[in-house]
RNA sequence: UGGCCUAUGGUGUAAUCGGUAACACAGCAGAUUUUGGUUCUGUCGUUCAAGGUUCGAGUCCUUGUGGGCCAACCA
């Protein structure tokens, strides 16, 4: 009763964006109404700072019944694909979310070159035949004020006859530009008659060739939100130089005056989000495509075992602010682990096999015992498990010559068969060059799981399975993809910092029969081992499973000290 | 002698008229456990600096300092 009250007390606080929509909704601006957007750039895959954005986008528009875009931001089409765009959207579905619209910035090329008419029209826009060095020398420095450009007085009938020579061809790429006529000798450089147009001869991937003028960033951006009516529109950090240029726009062509907010993105440690990083990766051969499980994508992320669920769990936690900010990938190993703790079936597999003969159980012979599926949820029921004479257990499981603190099997020490019997460790066999090649034990039958009358009481619990009904597969152990902390804070090439031990393959561990048929989208505890989940790559009859994560270890820390 | 953003434990965020600096992760110690997992308990540790206003400052004022972004026909 109590612990009821206190939920529903205690609120959780409002991050600065939720505070300036609650403000904006008391005094009721834009009657109330709240619609984001979130606006990809379809040149590459989604990844984890993606994913926050998403959440933060569409969290916002279902919190206050509002509405969310998916808006490509496709006015570049030298580096924008199909293949991007199918992957975004499959992203957003996935981390469970359905755009109340699906929009393109190339919708709205028609609409966008009427703005910029508009522009002409009024003074606020000239054509400029300067070379993009000429613009870039007389734009000024930060401490300096920029020249104008001697193309700045044109006539507004000059302008209007040359921009549409622009659109309909008649110039090279690079000859002529659309520019902003504002002040070049504003503090803020943006404003310094920022490029409006550029002529492109390229082929876009939706409109094909119809259009060789593309307009730029700042022209079609603020000018999409207003068209769409988006009332919040969210971006990071680097753009909050742009938004006196956003508003410039919004208020000379007189439209919707959506508004612009900037949040800090988000660093993550261990890897890397800055596309062009995550493209070099991936076309110069570092990592199997875009969702090999080593990259930060989502679309990586889900194939190595990711759940959407601990996604939004870690965005929930990361929060929201203004400030440089390192977050530690720790902490969505943590999230991914307190989900699938509560969802995953709990299998057993043996990833570095090491024979185990129990001497005193009859050849041939085989029993089925029972086991739990998850003892976290008590509806996932029982399973039945084969055991034999014959068995394989972990090569870790077993020390000859075990330090103090080490309480697994080792001569003469007893150990418990996960769901089945307690057994010694009676001798060791050993091949020509003293590899452990087999461990001979005996078994106690009346220790079986559930009838347990030994009185015994073993100081560790083994996984293993039953050699004669296991099933081979292959197992992809990752790590993380780069041995620094603060990848981009490293002066050394970032391809230089990447971990060389980040996947570790195991062609040849043993898993319980019951695994035969998994299928990827699934997930598994291999019980003492980690989270697994079945691979893309699997083929019938040749199963390959991805660590997600491990379990948390606390052997290895102990291991680890000595 | 530019503009904008920013500064709270190791990390990420709270502290909504100026009123006991808190939550989570990580760390450490212990209990429970047929997963060295889970769960539970305890514990360590924080306001960039210096002045000022005030009974009282993370919060207000002044002056500094540190970090980030801005000079693509990228977004």
């Amino acid at each position: 009763m109590t612990s009821d009250i206190k939920e529903t007390t205690a609120k959780e606080p409002l991050n600065f964006i939720e505070e300036i929509i609650e403000n904006d909704i008391a005094e009721g601006k834009n009657d109330g109404r709240v619609h984001t957007r979130f606006p990809p750039e379809p040149n590459g895959y989604l990844h984890i700072g993606h994913a926050t954005t998403i959440f933060l986008n569409f969290g916002l528009a279902r919190k206050y019944n509002g509405l969310c875009n998916l808006r490509y931001d496709d006015t570049n089409p030298v580096t924008e694909e199909t293949e991007y765009v199918d992957s975004i959207l499959e992203d957003v579905r996935w981390l469970g979310f359905e755009p109340d619209n699906i929009f393109y910035a190339s919708d709205y090329f028609g609409q966008l070159y009427e703005f910029a008419v508009q522009l002409i029209q009024k003074g606020a826009a000239y054509v400029d035949d300067s070379t993009a060095e000429e613009i870039a020398a007389l734009k000024g420095t930060p401490t300096e004020a920029g020249q104008p450009s001697p193309y700045r007085q044109r006539s507004v009938e000059e302008n209007l006859r040359l921009f549409e020579g622009m659109k309909n061809g008649e110039f090279p790429e690079g000859s002529r530009v659309l520019r902003a006529n504002i002040d070049m000798a504003s503090p803020n450089m943006i404003m310094r008659d920022p490029v409006l147009y550029r002529i492109k001869f390229a082929h876009h991937h939706r409109t094909g060739d119809e259009w060789c003028i593309y307009p730029m960033y700042d022209m079609a951006h603020g000018q999409s939100d207003s068209i769409e009516r988006i009332t919040h529109s969210i971006c990071t950090l680097e753009f909050a130089p742009h938004r006196e240029l956003y508003d410039w726009l919004i208020e000379q062509l007189g439209i919707f005056p959506s508004r612009q907010y900037e949040f800090a993105r988000r660093n993550f440690s261990y890897t890397v989000v800055s596309k062009r990083k995550l493209l070099k990766l991936v076309q110069e051969g570092f990592v199997n495509g875009w969702d090999d499980p080593r990259m930060p994508t989502i679309s990586a992320m889900r194939r190595r075992g990711f759940t959407p669920s601990a996604l939004r769990e870690f965005s929930r936690r990361i929060g929201i602010a203004k400030r440089e900010n390192l977050v530690d990938l720790g902490l969505l190993e943590f999230c991914v682990r307190e989900d699938l703790n509560k969802l995953s079936k709990r299998v057993m597999a043996v990833l570095n096999p090491l024979k185990l003969v129990i001497t005193n159980y009859p050849e041939g012979e085989a029993e089925w015992l029972e086991t739990e599926n998850n003892p976290e949820d008590p509806e996932s029921g029982i399973r039945l498990l084969p055991f034999s004479r014959e068995l394989w257990i972990e090569q870790d499981d077993f020390m000859e010559d075990p330090p103090k603190k080490f309480f697994r099997l080792s001569p003469g020490q007893l150990g418990r068969l996960k769901s089945a019997y307690i057994i010694q460790a009676d001798e060791v066999v050993k091949d020509g060059e003293g590899n452990i090649t087999e461990l001979r034990c005996t078994y106690f039958p009346e220790s079986k799981s559930g009838q347990d009358t030994s009185g015994l009481k073993p100081k560790a619990t083994l996984h293993w399975v039953s050699a004669a009904h296991a099933i081979p597969a292959e197992v992809r152990l990752y790590d993380r993809l780069f041995m620094v902390e603060d990848v981009d804070d490293d002066p050394r090439d970032f391809k230089d910092l990447l971990n060389p031990d980040s996947l570790v393959v195991i062609e040849n561990a043993w898993l319980e029969p019951s695994l035969a048929d998994a299928l990827p989208g699934e997930y598994f505890q291999f019980i003492r081992m980690g989270y697994f989940t079945p691979d893309t790559d699997s083929k019938p009859g040749k199963p390959i499973f991805n660590r997600t994560v491990t379990l948390k270890d606390a052997w290895a820390k102990i291991a680890q000290k000595g």
